[in-house]
RNA sequence: GGAGAGGUGUCUGAGUGGUCGAAAGAGCACGCCUGGAAAGUGUGUAUACUUCAAAAGGGUAUCGAGGGUUCGAAUCCCUCCCUCUCCGCCA
């Protein structure tokens, strides 16, 4: 949610950069400045009226104290239209809020003066492509059959005990998604991310925090006996611990990192596309989080998505990294990497890791601040990025490393698969 | 699931109708003291909105949330939420 009083003081600016967005409501901006000048004058009211309600009732006691009980009655009789006169301005006022805020967060955030203009992913800007291209011999597989072939992942009997989408991962399989796991884990908490681990339902409040309400309800599985929501990602856990709270200068960067599956309803998308591990309802992600100075949001962002990058060159993928344009960018970011590993078998790019700068834009929701310089509280930026995403990663890992023998594992992950070879 | 207790500032904790944004202590910040530190001592120490060109200053709201009674509510009444304890069940 983007801060009114930047909204007034930048209206220009702000239109400028949801058009880069793709923005398709701008008569929004005018609305919000307007609702917010009739709030500020209705506010200035009911304030106006409270003080003398305030003055007086102050009055009344101290008249009732000295005995002069006549001039307290008279007063007390003069209150009525006071209170009346409160009561309707703080309907108004109430309403008004709420109009305001129904607006305000169908404003997405603004993006960063980086961002390339743009509407479908065609138009991401390649930012760098690494790795080798993997050499495959003729018979190469798609991990969905390779999965088969070695007994791995069976679809079919998730299907059976829950639906499409949710996969039984089996023997070796299963290691290699634990592997992957405290793989990532380790190398976040090397690079000073702090290991917690989370709920993996949260209360509305959270999710609306992050943002997944209220645009984005139908993404998440909801528990609705107990008014729950099953996290679409730890983003939402991890960075609402700091809801609500007010941290020192000195503290930040805060950076966490953390392991949870991730429930997604991802409702409407089928296909080719999303055979196999490439899009599940349920999946794997190491994430990490950091909450930064605002003034150095940008270099920690440059940090994650080397971080990131490092992970995908020592488990020897060719990978890619875009920067996102504004129409494919997500509402509440500000500057989004997004990292592709290049499937060989299927001959395509995938997603397997988004690092994203949020600014105050989440901030502004949690009230998540810092206390600065000036001893002033300011909204906190913040970050999150997929350290990584499983399934893209297995599946590439898979279809790039087959032989006619067998499915080699990378190095790195030999100390935590204990085997060095899938066949 | 049954029964009970309770939600006050960074924390502990007082406060049952006016002088209460709120005692006291702890913590924290700054100063004094000291060669330096501890102790001691002094001062300060919530958040949001608003007014003001800005600062200073002023106003309003907030004692879990919402509503009510009253000239006036942390304090009384109602509804909801949450936490804790005991019992039951249980990984």
């Amino acid at each position: 949610m983007l801060q009114v009083s930047y909204i007034r003081d930048n209206r220009e600016q702000v239109l400028e950069r949801l058009a880069v967005k793709n923005f398709k409501q701008p008569q929004l901006v005018d609305e919000i400045i307007k609702l917010d000048d009739n709030r500020r004058s209705t506010q200035t009211s009911m304030d106006n009226v409270s003080a003398q309600a305030n003055a007086a009732a102050k009055q009344v006691g101290e008249l009732m104290r000295t005995g002069k009980k006549a001039e307290a009655e008279e007063l007390k009789s003069t209150t009525g239209a006071w209170k009346e006169e409160i009561k309707n301005l703080g309907e108004q006022l109430n309403a008004i809020e709420e109009e305001l805020q129904q607006k305000l967060v169908l404003l997405p955030n603004l993006p960063h003066s980086t961002v390339p203009k743009g509407i479908t992913p065609e138009e991401n800007e390649i930012v760098l492509e690494n790795g080798a291209i993997p050499a495959l011999p003729a018979t190469a597989l798609p991990h969905w059959e390779l999965a088969a072939k070695y007994n791995l992942i069976d679809f079919e009997l998730g299907v059976k005990i829950t639906g499409a989408g949710f996969p039984v991962y089996k023997g070796k399989g299963a290691k290699l998604q634990r592997a992957l796991i405290n793989y990532f884990i380790d190398e976040a908490e090397k690079a000073g991310y702090g290991e917690v681990m989370v709920p993996l339902l949260v209360n509305e409040a959270s999710a609306y925090g992050t943002g997944q309400l209220p645009d984005k309800e139908g993404q998440m599985y909801f528990a609705g006996v107990d008014n729950l929501y099953l996290i679409p990602t730890a983003e939402v856990p991890i960075t609402n611990m700091y809801r609500d709270v007010i941290l020192k200068a000195e503290e930040l960067p805060v950076k966490n990192c953390g392991y949870t599956p991730c429930f997604r309803r991802e409702a409407g998308s089928y296909g080719a596309h999303v055979r196999g591990l490439n899009r599940l309802h349920q999946f794997d992600k190491v994430e990490i989080v950091q909450v930064a100075h605002p003034d150095r949001s940008y270099e920690m962002l440059e940090q994650m998505s080397l971080h990131v990058q490092g992970l995908l060159q020592k488990l020897g993928l060719r990978y890619r990294v875009l920067r996102l344009c504004g129409g494919d960018m997500s509402f509440a970011s500000a500057l989004t990497y997004d990292m592709e590993t290049w499937s060989a078998a299927q001959q395509r790019w995938l997603e397997v890791s988004s690092v994203s700068n949020f600014e105050s834009f989440q901030s502004n929701r949690l009230k998540l601040r810092f206390r600065n310089a000036e001893g002033k509280t300011q909204l906190a930026h913040t970050l999150n990025g997929s350290a990584l995403a499983l399934p893209r990663i297995v599946a590439t890992l898979l279809e790039n490393n087959q032989t006619e023998t067998g499915i080699k594992i990378p190095d790195v992950l030999v100390p935590y698969t204990k085997f060095d070879w899938i066949d």
